[in-house]
DNA sequence: AGCGCACTACGTACGGCGTACGTAACTAGG
DNA sequence: CCTAGTTACGTACGCCGTACGTAGTGCGCT
């Protein structure tokens, strides 16, 4: 007889200690730490099955035995920094609340620079993401729409902290961390830049640069976006 | 004398053909489509710098000479995509235009399903990528608003267009390409979920759950997603 | 005109990666 | 107690990006 054809695989739904067989030399939560670790301190590329298993002291092949697929230990990851979360009392003002909720998500995706990268509808199911979901829609409590709705709310909401941190993460990890400078990088995009727009072939994108130019804070912008995104929900 | 240190590239600024030298053998818009082509039929892993040299008929490391470094390659593809909107000319109404454009790059990254992953905000100067927000531009013109909030809601929508349709293609993409089934699939997950919501830790969703729960109308779902987004500003 | 240099082309090689597979030790369920 | 399933781990395969060295080529400058 073949073997069991491959089954389809949710880490969550595997216990984390088989009955039989030696005792698990290894925690879950251990393996998540050190990923995450490794991940902060050298960056998501660092995190290679060879590097964790060396780091937690077990030989490469044996990580398999706790994490299927590598994609299995990303998900390890997005799950326990989801741990890092907040959940006071919802204060009966859904604003408020949702926007605390995104301050911490920007918050917590600094601390974890590679934590846009691996969001991904697929591990919207880890315990820590199911705690997450019940705490919004606790917050949503007095806004009175149907679930599916206050679930498009929450959508949205992660939508754009997701996008908006990546880019300020994006612009600040290309500052550091290149082999040339900022000064040097900016100069060249600056002049690439600058002369498509002298062309003549974008007078609204001339306009644009013209306008005032300021230095952008980022922080304003991340605000901005997601007081505009809840008045789209209070509205309806 | 020690060689020059590393500089910044923008491919863009980098002219397709140098002065001294050999006449290069291949364009820049044939690697590009050749690239396009293999990620559309393969899947973006498949696009790797030996592959797509051995499309083309040329040594691995003679394709270095076009593209210096993996991303820009896919900057290439990026940008060769984007030439595929049409900019009819703007109707003078600002919301049907921009609702228009969505649907394009809806459209174009279901026909290029690698493209949402590879949207950066890096890559936010290639030429097309140039034409493309001048045209957003002019079709805001009827909006009285300064550049810099244009260039947020241009953001905006970009942001939930390439949310929303990477959500759309993660869930068709796991349907297919995948050793099981997707009713086995379906039934691990609804299994575990189903776990989970019924031990009672999570009453909002289980009631979310349990809510209506017809088949969910993904278009739907991102069309009021924009036409939100585009309230905010309208508002302003 | 002709020389030199920047460029094209390409093979080889290095150090990584994910992971399939085989083997040995071990322990809990029947 | 036995045996089946688990843990642990080394080896190996086929990829990857790309640094580097070498050879040939043709434009720009003197």
């Amino acid at each position: 007889m073949a073997g069991r054809a491959a089954e389809p695989e949710v880490i969550w739904a595997r216990p984390e200690r088989a009955g039989r067989g030696p005792r698990p030399a290894h925690s879950r939560a251990d393996i998540a730490a050190t990923a995450v670790r490794v991940a902060d301190a050298e960056g998501i590329d660092a995190v290679s099955m060879r590097k964790i298993a060396g780091e937690l002291g077990m030989g490469t092949m044996s990580l398999y035995n706790y994490v299927p697929r590598k994609e299995d230990l990303y998900e390890l990851m997005v799950d326990a920094v989801s741990a890092e979360y907040a959940f006071p009392e919802p204060s009966g003002d859904w604003r408020a609340d949702v926007l605390g909720l995104a301050r911490q998500s920007r918050e917590l995706m600094h601390r974890h620079p590679w934590l846009p990268g691996l969001m991904s509808p697929v591990y919207g199911f880890s315990p820590n993401a199911l705690a997450y979901l019940e705490y919004c829609l606790t917050c949503l409590d007095p806004l009175d729409l149907p679930y599916g709705t206050k679930m498009e709310l929450v959508a949205a909401v992660t939508s754009v902290v997701t996008t908006y941190v990546a880019n300020e993460i994006a612009t600040a990890e290309r500052t550091r961390s290149l082999p040339w400078s900022a000064e040097q990088e900016q100069a060249v995009r600056i002049a690439y830049l600058g002369g498509q727009v002298a062309s003549g072939r974008y007078p609204r994108l001339a306009a644009s640069f013209a306008e005032d130019a300021g230095p952008i804070d980022l922080e304003a912008v991340f605000e901005r976006a997601l007081r505009r995104t809840l008045e789209g929900f209070a509205a309806e």
